[in-house]
DNA sequence: TGGGGGCACCTTTTT
DNA sequence: GGTGCCCCCA
């Protein structure tokens, strides 16, 4: 947070207020209901930012609060950015000086470093990421003798997150609940985990929360004293918050009952991590007398997009329901595009983009939205191929990369030497002959001292207890340690970064490394350094890290947007594509098997926010036959796309699949014919059913003057056919055994048992 | 101790 | 297709 001083109220009033013109009635009533809570629904497209940002102006402006008194949160970085900006704009300067807008852990994270003795923690802890997570609770189940095959860490860790999202301390997790894991042992071990997190002086991203509402509940003088700092409290996209953040809310809005929530309930796509539509719904009832607002009038997408949006999202039922409109133009009908596999998907997406930006439009504009990221690769490759200009938003996450989670425990162990997490993780990274059996005397040594490993680790040389290479390598490191440490004092911190890679063998390794990606990783390495020179020290930088997943790269190039529906919740662009709008993969099948009807419901919405996502042009694609885990399938039409109203949504081409020439995978049949054959592949049962059901199917392509069966490996083959393997070469089928071939293969002269093979030139 | 080969399992979405 | 894990050998 910023430490600029705070603006004078007069310096404020003396801006002028024409931030009120231009909204409409709703809107203004947003704005100035100053009295009471309010509860802003507000559909996609309604401006709502711009209403809850010209409330905080508002409040600003007229001198009923000062900065430092408003409370303003948001989900993602990005959104408190972009609303610290359009404060900013809306009445000019003196918005650096708003302390606590930010996302919900980043104040968590401010009031509890303030107050961390209240929960047994110094205020310098540590903010553990995933990966530590996971070592960690990897580390709890083998202390427990737990078969770690059956009862995985990530397993664990997903359960005490949702524990901690639903505001459960170990003592409040039902014995139910509990069963989840370890036949009942599921709350020994979060009580364990946090036992250790609290040695360790750590928290995790749900302690944030948690350990706040803990601190407000127990101190009624802390609490009361938030009473009277907060006199305003603003929330964005209320549908996503989960029971600890309702809590905390709640807790905080008893001081001035002024809250103002803005949500939607029909884009509260965040439920597997804990969000529960229901505090939005139940607003009215937690904060008696609240005015409820909706933001109806849709400024942002034609009137088709709007109408096969609406149109979708109606199949679903639990619903407040809003009755969006605009007057503004009908636009385009939403095109509907039936591809044969995902690559022509991204051909047919690439070659729509080129059309587009030969008729003088931005590249910008354009979006392509995914389901999930590993859709990404495919519009990657094409775009790369073809010369697109694009961003990967919310790719490989840049603190999450190994180089640079490694190059931060060099740091933070350079700061804390009992920081044990980080001790663990570069003790032999580089290699310096410190194996696992060195490292678990070195954790035998700690427990029995109640030390850190590193302080045991100095232990253990002065006995002889270590021997050899791994002597000598953890010497040189617990000096260099020292010595960086020392270095510390004196050196700007991105010097000693430097110092430490250098040193450390570390930055050697990846030079010496002549794979493809270790050029990437040192450029990473290089882009470490050079943002941690934005931050004034260590602490501040590692915080930042801590907290933010992306680092900012303000790109105003002329650049496809690539990027999840998730990652697009708030953006717009005059056009979109929604590729993959198939059964299994949208709806995706995890969320279907995993919550139901519930699942599917949410992936409707998560349609509905892409749908909505566009102003002029929506492309929606979906793939006859799709690749997943390396494997061919067919796939089906996304329900979804049935869904969409006909008088807003049209089926672009009319050849249906396989419009493209360009063969993909086939097995090709050298003789005989094909439809003897008894291989009966998963993926060809679901095509005859779906030709049974009357629904649109590949069609059979004919080529080289002989029947291809079909053009994915879900083809039929004969015995004796000569079939081609994309790793293994030209075979010849020896045996169809049910959904399995026995092919002998030419090149290797081995048999090999394959339940997806083949591919023709 | 470290590296290579074989093998199972897998991947939604994120602060 | 990619990764992480286990086992075996130098």
């Amino acid at each position: 947070m910023s430490t600029a001083a705070t603006p004078k109220l007069s310096e404020l009033a003396r801006a002028a207020p024409p931030y009120l013109d231009g909204l409409n009635p709703e809107q203004r009533k947003a704005v100035e209901t100053l009295d009471g809570p309010v509860l802003m629904l507000a559909g996609a497209g309604t401006g709502k930012t711009r209403a809850l940002t010209t409330r905080l102006a508002h409040i600003l402006a007229t001198q009923r609060a000062y900065p430092s008194q408003i409370l303003a949160v948001t989900f993602t970085n990005k959104a408190a950015r972009e609303m610290r900006e359009r404060v900013g704009a809306l009445i000019g300067a003196g918005v650096e000086g708003l302390p606590w807008l930010g996302t919900f852990h980043s104040v968590g994270a401010q009031i509890l470093r303030k107050r961390a003795e209240l929960v047994g923690l110094e205020s310098n802890f540590t903010i553990l990421d995933t990966d530590d997570q996971l070592r960690l609770m990897k580390q709890i189940v083998q202390a427990e003798e737990l078969d770690e095959k059956r009862w995985t860490a990530r397993h664990l860790a997903s359960l005490i997150d949702r524990w901690k999202n639903r505001a459960w301390t170990p003592d409040d997790v039902p014995e139910g609940e509990s069963y989840a894991f370890a036949d009942g042992k599921g709350a020994h071990l979060y009580r364990i985990y946090q036992q250790r997190l609290s040695t360790l002086n750590c928290v995790d991203f749900g302690d944030l929360l948690l350990l706040n509402v803990r601190v407000l509940r127990e101190n009624p003088d802390v609490l009361d004293e938030y009473h009277r700092k907060f006199r305003y409290i603003l929330v964005d996209e209320y549908q996503d918050t989960n029971t600890a953040q309702y809590l905390w809310l709640r807790l905080l809005a008893q001081g001035s009952n002024n809250i103002c929530v803005v949500g939607d309930d029909d884009q509260s796509i965040y439920g597997w991590r804990g969000a529960e539509v229901d505090n939005i719904l139940r607003f009215e009832k937690d904060f008696p007398g609240a005015t409820v607002i909706r933001l109806e009038r849709n400024y942002r997408s034609t009137g088709h997009i709007l109408g096969a949006a609406s149109g979708l999202i109606a199949t679903n039922k639990t619903r407040l329901g809003k009755t969006l409109w605009t007057d503004g133009e009908e636009g385009e009908k939403v095109e509907v595009r039936g591809v044969w596999d995902g690559e022509e998907e991204a051909r047919a997406v690439a070659s729509a983009i080129e059309n587009w930006n030969s008729k003088g439009r931005k590249l910008t504009d354009v979006a392509v939205l995914v389901r999930a990221s590993w859709q990404m690769r495919a519009f990657e490759e094409r775009f790369l191929q073809m010369g697109i200009p694009h961003k990967v938003v919310g790719g490989p996450r840049f603190y999450e990369r190994q180089e640079i989670r490694d190059a931060h425990a060099y740091l933070r162990l350079v700061r804390a030497p009992d920081d044990d997490l980080a001790f663990e993780r570069i003790v032999n990274t580089p290699k310096r002959g410190v194996g696992d059996t060195s490292v678990r005397k070195i954790a035998e040594a700690a427990r029995r001292a109640n030390m850190s490993l590193s302080a045991a680790a100095g232990l253990l040389l002065e006995t002889d207890e270590i021997k050899g290479p791994a002597r000598a390598g953890l010497k040189s490191l617990l000096a260099d340690l020292e010595n960086w440490r020392g270095a510390a004092a004196t050196m700007r911190h991105d010097e000693l970064a430097e110092k430490v890679l250098d040193e450390s063998g570390y930055s050697a390794m990846w030079k010496a490394d002549k794979s493809a990606q270790a050029q990437g990783r040192l450029e990473n390495l290089k882009e470490l350094i050079r943002a941690m020179g934005e931050y004034g020290s260590l602490e501040a930088y590692l915080e930042h890290v801590a907290l933010v997943t992306e680092l900012d790269q303000v790109t105003s190039d002329d650049e496809v947007w690539l990027m999840t529906l998730h990652a697009a919740k708030g953006l717009e662009f005059p056009l979109v594509f929604l590729p993959g709008w198939e059964e299994t993969v949208f709806p995706s099948q995890r969320s279907l098997d995993e919550n139901g009807a519930a699942g599917l419901e949410e992936e409707r919405r998560l349609a509905y926010v892409g749908l909505t996502r566009a102003r002029e042009r929506a492309v929606i694609l979906f793939a006859a036959n799709r690749q997943i885990y390396g494997r061919w399938q067919s796939v089906l039409p996304s329900r979804f796309v049935d869904e969409l109203p006909s008088e807003h949504a049209t089926v672009a081409s009319a050849t249906g699949y396989g419009a493209s020439a360009e063969p993909t995978f086939a097995a090709v049949t050298e003789a005989g014919d094909p439809f003897r054959s008894t291989y009966e592949s998963p993926g060809w049962k679901r095509f005859q059913a779906a030709q049974a059901k009357g629904l649109r199917t590949p069609p059979v392509i004919e080529g080289d003057g002989r029947v291809i069966a079909s053009e994915n490996q879900d083809a039929r083959v004969t015995v004796g056919a000569r079939v081609f393997h994309q790793k293994f070469g030209y075979g010849q089928v020896l045996q169809v055994d049910g959904a399995k071939l026995i092919v002998d293969f030419e090149h290797t002269g081995r048999k090999k048992v394959l339940d997806s093979f083949v591919e023709t030139h």
